[in-house]
DNA sequence: TTTAAATATTTTACTATTAAAACAAACACA
DNA sequence: TGTGTTTGTTTTAATAGTAAAATATTTAAA
């Protein structure tokens, strides 16, 4: 023990990296209600379906199950669910593996890929609007420190 | 339009706002996971729960439903299901308002207070742990820009 | 080749979440 | 005093999320 007086400052270090979690939690809960409700009534979707979009956007050769559960950091479970609504809307199919008929690939459809383009670019305005205090360089900074962090994270577990 | 030509960077400032965005959520969903499974695993207990309990250490004399719910942003369904859940395992109580009998107020029993404090200050040093990388005066920064953007959309909305 | 272990996905049981509807009680006011 | 509106909470119906069990298939090993 280091500070055997009455409670001075117990441990400041980690009472400020708590109310640094805390106020992320804020920002980023606060944000995420923004844009789900804005998701849901300008075009019927849901975050999670956007976020499973995206990721197969981003792999345009479309994703096994196991893939997508682990790009999005969610069970695989939750991905059947999700997947299975967004095959009976039309907007991604599920295609069998040549050579491994365990495996799914997961894919957009020309319906889903350009709904897709649409909301994002929609999406990135509302993010933008909704950080619209922050100047690049503040932005910058901040970032790098968020990167530092997610890099530690990714080291540890 | 400001810029006419092909696609130079067409808007700067979104791209770079959004990809913060992203890297925020990455950050926020990283961490939250290790805390839900810290929790689950340590204490039986889910992060939703342990969000209601802190909610109630804060507020000793305890909260109506409808300011429980407010406090943590989310639905007052959503709140009502998680305190039935904390009723059952004898960590909070409903108390009747006096004067209006539509109300309740929750309030934490001596088990929810006791356990909740031994929770709480293990949760501090899981967070303390995870944001290890981080300097006091980086932690400072970062907090003062984002109390600007919580402040600015507090003031939206 | 049969068997055992590993892998890919789905199913199951449960908690969490929301919006909207339902209720009950309080309030406003004609 | 009714009666219509607002307020506080719960219920309902749906999606989302998890861990763990179940299934099916592939891979490894004997």
């Amino acid at each position: 023990m280091t500070t055997p007086l009455k409670k001075p400052e117990q441990r400041p270090a980690s009472k400020q990296r708590l109310r640094f979690w805390l106020r992320l939690l804020k920002l980023q809960r606060h944000m995420e209600a923004v844009i789900r409700e804005k998701l849901r009534a300008e075009f019927g979707t849901t975050l999670p379906r956007f976020d499973v979009m995206a990721a197969l956007h981003q792999h345009e050769r479309g994703l096994r199950m196991s893939a997508l559960s682990s790009v999005l950091k969610v069970s695989n479970g939750n991905v059947t669910g999700i997947v299975d609504r967004l095959v009976l809307d039309g907007y991604v199919v599920r295609v069998p593996v040549k050579g491994d008929r365990r495996a799914m690939v997961v894919r957009l459809t020309q319906k889903g890929r350009d709904d897709f383009i649409h909301m994002a670019s929609v999406h990135e305005g509302w993010v933008s609007d909704l950080l619209g205090e922050l100047s690049p360089d503040e932005a910058e900074a901040m970032m790098a420190g968020m990167d530092r962090l997610n890099q530690s994270l990714g080291e540890q577990t």
